[in-house]
RNA sequence: CACCCCCUAGCUCAGCUGGUUAGAGCAUCUCACUUUUAAUGAGAGGGUCCUGGGUUCGAGUCCCAGAGGGGUCACCA
């Protein structure tokens, strides 16, 4: 493996802690009993103080020093002054291993007492310095100057979710944004808790991918020999539960969805499903109202938070808007009355793109996203959907060709999707049918037939009303960010190409000189076949230039020589 | 899917119309320094300029192909 400068610096006072008997990575568990924020919000001095944390800084003075010492709840200042740290003649403690062998990003624990320095800043002054974990690689080097301004910020994208610990290591704020969606599940969680509803767990391994519209990733179950899917929705599962006689069921449930990547889309995503017996969409509104309320003040300690510059308000009541009403005051068409062919019409007309395998419900939808969505930034109930795009919706009780269905939509983003359930198993059979025939035309994404959940219903499922919500999206607007990535730890990405490093040894037993073996590696012979592979001369005349571009201080290879490790 | 952009030191970035030995700040190393806080002062080291081809006397720079990433768009939540 070819290491960095710095890094092989490290490894070697690594190796020098080991040589003075101190044990870089020791087993013995280190209890603290003072963290970093708390200690420091409410100091007092000559408090004795265990701390432990990663070293984010030192300010090295000769025979005194500062640091940073960052733990799970902030950063505090710690002071190091040789003679407290070393009472006796024994120096080795400050003068070699916090000054030369420790580095930035080095754990470490401390025992020490507070106290606050004459420029006013707390500290803890330190009185026995231990090892806790030696870091091997260097942290990016964030600093904040007194303005605040953020100099040389760990900012790439690609190296940030890829490399999410150091992300969270040296940029703050992304620690409180996913301290911000514990706290939105949290909130959620406790908010059904009380009610009496029960978490519960359904498949996520499914013979039959239901409960939405979408691609799903595919397996295989070697032991039954068939196919199965991962779950692109659990909401069959839950309804299934609400026939069994629970009044309440809600579950985080981790979907997934082959489909595309961007900054609303992961492959993976999280929904909370929320069932209740004996309650209709209406009470869904006034539910969902209450509990987004409930969330944004959990996060931000008030009702309103900021997005994208604007202020959104999530105190109830939020505006019902019935989607003919949306469509009509957007774009001018009523769909009301319109068929097929009339909606498609209205599509080109409004220059929406459309293909065969659209049916109503798809048509419906595209002039909706394309002339209404973008205009939703407060949170606003979209309601009464047409029965095509709602399969699994109960029809309206005064509107016909409409469903008891709402989304809410905030910042032009839809963050829930609730009905009143379909409970009727005749009517349900026919809606999967109509749905056969969609996929028939071409339609991919139309839902399958699932047999036991029609039989679930024929055992009769209580009125009920459900809702799911995409708990990235709703996370991304409590916490102003713009990509979900942003809100995931570990957003999908491309596999990581790792080059696992040449066998630098395997190298030198072929004969090559173990000044030069790390250079061939380098020059892309990493393994003793590759050199055996090669050609001498051409592989000499390869070595020798790279020696002269990268201006190697080694003796040019001679033709013999190369011939010897080839052989 | 399509189009556009990016890739240079551990990090953030310069690098002009192709032309000496590829630069800066931070980080690292050496030395000094007992209350600093973007510590300071003096000095030093560190590069497969993403990869592979091509054009050229000469390529970080121009051309082609590829990898990775970002953006817009389509599908979707």
């Amino acid at each position: 493996m070819i290491r960095s400068e710095q890094e092989r610096i490290r490894l070697e006072s690594l190796a020098q802690l080991r040589q003075l008997g101190i044990d870089p990575y020791p087993a013995a568990a280190f209890p603290v009993d003072a963290h970093a924020q708390p200690l420091s919000e409410g100091f007092e001095v000559d408090k004795q103080v265990c701390m432990a944390g990663r070293i984010l800084s030192r300010r090295i003075m000769g025979k005194a020093s500062f640091a940073e010492l960052q733990d799970a709840t902030g950063k505090i200042q710690i002071y190091l002054n040789r003679d407290e740290l070393c009472p006796g003649e024994d120096k080795t403690l400050y003068n070699k291993v916090f000054k030369k062998l420790l580095d930035r990003g080095d754990i470490v624990g401390i025992k020490g007492t507070t106290f606050t320095t004459q420029t006013g800043e707390p500290s803890v002054l330190v009185k026995e310095l231990t090892v806790l974990s030696k870091s091997i690689r260097p942290l990016p080097s964030v600093k904040t100057d007194e303005d605040g301004q953020v100099h040389d910020a760990f900012t790439d994208p690609e190296l940030r979710y890829r490399m999410r610990y150091v992300d969270l290591v040296v940029n703050p704020e992304v620690k409180r944004t996913f301290e911000a969606r514990s706290r939105v599940i949290q909130a959620m969680r406790d908010a059904f808790t009380e009610q009496g509803w029960l978490e519960v767990d359904t498949p996520v391994l499914q013979a039959i991918p239901g409960g939405a519209a979408a691609r799903p990733f595919e397996t295989h179950h070697n032991a039954l020999d068939i196919p199965l899917y991962m779950r692109i929705a659990n909401e069959l599962y839950l309804k299934r539960l609400i026939v069994g006689g629970f009044d309440g069921v809600f579950e985080f449930s981790r979907n997934f969805r082959n489909e595309g990547m961007d900054r609303t889309h992961n492959p993976e995503f999280t929904v909370l499903e929320l069932y209740v017996a004996y309650q209709d969409y209406h009470w869904m509104m006034d539910t969902i109202e209450q509990l987004l309320e409930r969330v944004c003040k959990s996060v931000h300690g008030q009702n309103t938070a900021t997005l994208d510059g604007n202020t959104i308000n999530f105190a109830p009541p939020y505006q019902r808007l019935p989607m003919r009403d949306a469509i009509l005051e957007r774009s001018g068409v009523d769909i009301d009355g319109l068929d097929e062919n009339g909606l498609r019409a209205a599509c080109v007309e409004l220059g929406i793109e459309v293909d065969a395998s659209m049916g109503k419900g798809k048509l419906v939808d595209a002039i909706f996203g394309e002339k209404c969505e973008p205009h939703l930034i407060q949170p606003t109930f979209i309601t009464d959907y047409p029965v095509e795009m709602s399969p699994l919706t109960k029809s309206h009780r005064e509107k016909p060709g409409y469903t008891e269905r709402f989304e809410l939509f905030i910042n032009g983003t839809e963050v829930a999707n609730a009905y009143s359930e379909l409970n009727d198993p005749i009517v349900q059979r026919e809606r999967f049918e109509d749905q056969v025939k969609l996929s028939e035309r071409g339609d991919d994404e139309a839902m399958f037939i699932d047999q036991d959940f029609l039989r679930a219903l024929e055992y009769g499922m209580p009125p009920t009303s459900g809702v799911g919500i995409g708990v990235d999206r709703l996370v991304m607007m409590l916490t102003d960010q713009r990509s979900i990535q942003e809100v995931l730890f570990f957003p999908q990405m491309r596999p990581e190409v790792f080059r696992t490093g040449p066998d630098l040894s395997a190298l030198e037993a072929l004969g090559i000189p173990s000044e030069w073996a790390p250079h061939v590696a380098a020059a892309g012979f990493d393994t003793p076949e590759s050199v055996k592979e090669s050609k001498p001369a051409a592989l000499r005349e390869k070595l020798n230039g790279f020696r002269k571009k990268n201006k190697l201080d080694l003796a040019a290879l001679q033709m013999e020589e190369v011939e010897a490790w080839v052989k």
